[in-house]
DNA sequence: TTAGGGTTAG
């Protein structure tokens, strides 16, 4: 007769996790012990280990267990598949069959998760018949739910998951969710949000999660009045005061930049967490990188401990912003909370210190991480790229893919750039064609504009033409502001007034093309067309935006643009341009008077 | 013994 005492003296239970340990303090331990006991014990305590993680002492429990019933058998197939091992769940499931013993509905149900998780259509197929042979399916709103998550994560399309839906008698909150969500996820927000308006008109069950996940939709969407229609019911339905229905209707608003209305939202949230300062924050950094370190900075003074969300927003914003002197003082943060080893992160500072002009800096953490992603490989080529180092890009690339890491469009785009800048067209060529036959990456339009650049800038203008006559499909106005670039470039007049025409057939606001074209004419002494053309930008277009250009001095940003005259407090800044333009006059610097750009104030 | 949601990088 097996007792607890014997069963404690076992060296499978040695640690015994504490929530065990606080269980067993009330059996008592010399009583003679029946064995239905002893398996629901020890089924139990193979639940208490896969909570704590202890895969293996589970596995050795449930192996020693003389008699398993379907609990213990669901047990293994529910702990596997919550630590990741859906593989295993399978195995479990299969000999489980084979033993003989007959699944119920908790089994089909965990089981059907694990098909999800594999994406093994043909495994989910497999218990969807045996739930209808053992009349689960229709009797059970877990088994149906799961079947319909099943179907939808793992079909191209929603067809099983609806039909699974459509048949459920009593559908409840879930039912909806796992529905929507299912819509949502394939980047159908709007099949999800009218799921969820059917919600409302049948009188389903509302809960939070349905009301976060439609907001998201909104928010993919990039429609701030769906949006705002949805943040409405939240109110009506009294969920405003569910925190992460509040958090995801912050981050709608950052994401259809309603700037004035996320920080709205986020004055009047009663209850904030991390997540929501992490979600401003992020939504602030493409909005107004300036503010999202302001936000930044009240956060920390409100005692709110920054996570590596937070840094990956704020070391991304001081990259846009180019600021080196900040994002070192945040990347010493970072050192300092240990949260050196995180990939996103450390992706972020790859790119900030070459947005700052210190790629050396972004090798060296490039090359001290202990793992790396895509991600990774393209911010350092891209980093690499912009500084001119078109040879360490390919060599980049090649390493990457000895790594075993499959290269997409962004890497190709990052490739094509660095070759175009560095004047490596043969090699960018050759990996224009690799893309196409050996990765299976399919050109688009940017990718051809990348191609029509590398051409175009090492003076190939008539085959970067030829290229965009035989495009597969027709040629935005990207591809032609490229062709318009080199035919400026290279002084390819008649071809840059094609590529022009072209450009304002399709964005007649774009002030630099008339600036170009209008030079063009003038260049070849057609002054009808230049003064007609002067005319026609004068109507049609604003003002164009001066180009500027900034350094990071003393903590302090300084911006400049052509013509500016500096104030006496720059005194030293104009020194320094005065002594760089005689540098330049000496070393032979000759202004480029073709491609003096007119602006639009320089006529009057 | 079962289920569904919100924040990060090129």
């Amino acid at each position: 007769m097996a007792s607890c005492k014997k069963l404690l003296s076992s060296t499978h239970f040695r640690p015994l996790p504490s929530s065990v340990l606080n269980s067993l303090r009330y059996i008592q331990l010399d009583t003679p012990f029946n064995p239905k006991d002893l398996k629901g014990l020890t089924t139990d305590l193979i639940k208490s280990y896969f909570d704590k993680g202890s895969i293996e002492e589970a596995r050795s429990l449930f192996d020693e267990m003389p008699q398993r019933d379907v609990i213990a058998w669901t047990v293994m197939i529910t702990g596997y598949t919550s630590c990741n091992h859906h593989k295993r769940a399978w195995n479990v499931f299969s000999n489980m069959l084979r033993d003989g013993v007959k699944p119920n509905a908790f089994t089909v149900s965990a089981v059907l998760k694990a098909c999800k998780s594999l994406k093994a259509l043909s495994c989910g197929e497999l218990v969807h018949g045996l739930a209808i042979k053992i009349g689960t399916q229709g009797s059970s709103i877990y088994v149906d739910n799961a079947l319909m998550d099943m179907y939808a994560t793992c079909c191209d399309n929603m067809d099983n998951a609806r039909l699974v839906f459509e048949d459920i008698v009593t559908k409840n909150a879930v039912s909806w969710t796992t529905l929507i969500t299912g819509y949502t996820h394939r980047r159908d927000s709007y099949g999800g949000l009218r799921v969820f308006r059917q919600m409302f008109m049948e009188g389903g069950e509302l809960s939070p999660f349905s009301f976060s996940i439609a907001v998201s939709a909104c928010a993919s969407i990039g429609s701030s009045n769906l949006g705002k229609q949805v943040h409405a019911a939240v109110i009506n339905h009294g969920f405003e005061s569910n925190l992460p229905v509040m958090n995801s209707i912050l981050d709608m608003y950052c994401r259809c930049r309603c700037a004035s209305e996320a920080k709205q939202v986020f004055g009047e949230m009663t209850q904030k967490d991390t997540i929501t300062w992490n979600t401003l924050i992020a939504g602030f950094q493409t909005l107004d990188s300036k503010e999202s370190l302001c936000i930044f900075s009240q956060m920390v003074s409100e005692g709110v401990s920054p996570n590596c969300f937070t840094f990956t927003s704020v070391i991304a914003a001081c990259a846009n912003l180019a600021i080196l002197y900040c994002g070192q003082q945040l990347h010493g943060g970072i050192t300092h909370r240990g949260l050196d080893n995180n990939l996103e992160l450390s992706n972020a500072l790859i790119d900030m210190y070459a947005k700052c002009g210190n790629v050396d800096d972004s090798h060296k953490i490039f090359s001290g991480m202990p793992h790396t992603n895509l991600v990774s490989w393209t911010s350092m080529m891209i980093g690499y790229g912009a500084h001119g180092h078109g040879n360490e890009v390919v060599e980049l690339f090649n390493e990457m893919v000895r790594s075993g890491i499959k290269p997409d469009k962004i890497v190709f785009m990052a490739v094509l750039s660095a070759c175009s800048h560095a004047g490596l067209v043969d090699e960018g060529l050759k990996y224009f064609k690799l893309m196409t036959n050996y990765y299976n990456v399919a050109p688009d339009q940017e990718i051809y504009a990348c191609v029509v650049d590398l051409l175009g800038r090492a003076g190939r203008v008539k085959e970067a033409y030829e290229l965009i006559e035989n495009m597969p499909f027709m040629p935005d106005e990207s591809i032609w502001v490229a062709l318009l670039g080199a035919c400026k470039k290279h002084k390819q007049p008649s071809m840059g007034k094609l590529a022009a025409l072209k450009v304002l057939d399709m964005k007649p606001n774009k002030a630099g093309t008339y600036v170009l074209l209008s030079n063009i004419y003038a260049a070849e002494g057609n002054w009808a067309d230049f003064a007609s053309l002067r005319k026609l930008m004068r109507s049609t277009i604003s003002k164009k935006e001066v180009g500027r250009s900034w350094i990071e001095l003393k903590n302090q940003v300084y911006s400049f643009a052509v013509g500016d005259r500096f104030v006496s407090s720059n005194e030293e800044v104009c020194e320094v341009l005065e002594s760089l333009v005689k540098h330049m006059k000496q070393v032979g610097y000759v202004l480029d008077l073709d491609c003096f750009v007119h602006d639009l104030e320089d006529e009057t």
